[in-house]
DNA sequence: ATTTCAACGTGAAAAACATAACAGCGTGAA
DNA sequence: TTCACGCTGTTATGTTTTTCACGTTGAAAT
């Protein structure tokens, strides 16, 4: 379905994206590839070689236009459209989570929290509505939902990602610290805090 | 100091170590490279080469030992020496992430918390004494610390990144959806939620 | 005792990725 | 007008990473 970009690449442009949402909104209208490669922590070479697979040209006096580029890479990376997302277990970390994105830009929308704790069932929480885990499949295909964020315990994260794929989830963010057994075909994100601290710990003192 | 191990090789072993974590808790003692593999989405023979780079061998009947297959990467990786680690910014996610921590395992110390809000200051929350901006510098020399998490809105995190790194810190954990510009010896580790997002929803209609 | 088998370790081939190098181009200075 | 400059787009080169393929091993089965 999409074009023949390498992976790698596909990472490297959507934080692209990101930098130029910063660089816009700071009033900068161009930039050069070393402004952007310096905020991504590559080379310029690197930048433009990744711009190049998306065909976009900018010109050797000004760089490029940092909103058309983002807009650009927005396209071509179908990012434009919005995507609904659910959210399991809505503790502190997933209560974080939903009001970080109440104050998103609407790319994504969370459309229900769901959680084991009756106390949360059937109430507002963070400005998503919160219902029992029964109800996921029900909400999942009602809302063409393909997205889901895991924040429960991490003895409950496989059990609730076997529900997810059950009822239609195809993405998964997962932040519990465990690995997750998924079909080939469910793509999963692991968001590890403890892991993502090792490995810093291991590189600073390399 | 290490070994030269590839960076790429590095990050997975982490991740193994994790997937061990988890089988020796559903009581497995011997894992295949296959296993291990599945778990973290790649092949058996990455798994086994990786491995090979650390000297650890297993054997064909039973495969590895997982327990000691576990030490023996955090002792190449020096991942089991206790780290001191500090958080900037106790919003919603920074209180997610100190209450984490609290229930961790002790290989990584949140030593101290920090915020603009007075309100928040000279309290103890999640386990964890909150201090005003001011104090980072001494708090940080005093305990050795050279880990920072920065979980403040974006329009300060490059603020709050360039204090970390005066007071000491060379490590860095960023939560704000911003790119940081640091100097070439700090090592930082974006963790967008939204770029996680997006690579997601990329992948997934692929 | 021999065969079978599944999984290991690893050298070699293949693929993916990054870096370097350079022509081309428009600007502004001489 | 010519030259030097700085940045782009792209090709060529080099490096890293992954996959493949196969010899080896030791338990279990015949």
């Amino acid at each position: 379905m999409k074009r023949d970009i390498p992976l790698k690449t596909i990472e490297r442009l959507i934080k692209y994206r990101r930098i130029l949402d910063t660089l816009s909104r700071q009033g900068k209208d161009f930039c050069y590839s070393h402004e952007i490669a310096q905020l991504a922590n590559n080379s310029s070479a690197q930048v433009r070689r990744d711009l190049m697979q998306i065909g976009y040209n900018g010109t050797a006096q000004q760089g490029y236009m940092a909103e058309e580029l983002n807009k650009i890479i927005s396209h071509t990376l179908d990012l434009h459209s919005l995507q609904n997302v659910i959210l399991v277990g809505v503790g502190n970390l997933g209560k974080a989570i939903l009001s970080y994105f109440s104050f998103q830009q609407p790319s994504f929308r969370i459309v229900a929290a769901f959680d084991v704790d009756e106390q949360k069932q059937n109430r507002v929480i963070s400005g998503v509505h919160c219902y029992p885990l029964n109800d996921m499949q029900n909400i999942v295909r009602q809302n063409e939902t393909t997205l889901g964020i895991i924040t429960v315990p991490a003895e409950h994260a496989q059990r609730i990602a076997d529900e997810m794929i059950q009822s239609g989830i195809t993405g998964i963010l997962n932040f519990a610290p465990v690995p997750l057994k998924v079909p080939a075909e469910v793509v999963v994100e692991e968001l590890d805090i403890t892991l993502k601290l090792q490995k810093i710990a291991f590189l600073n003192n390399k």
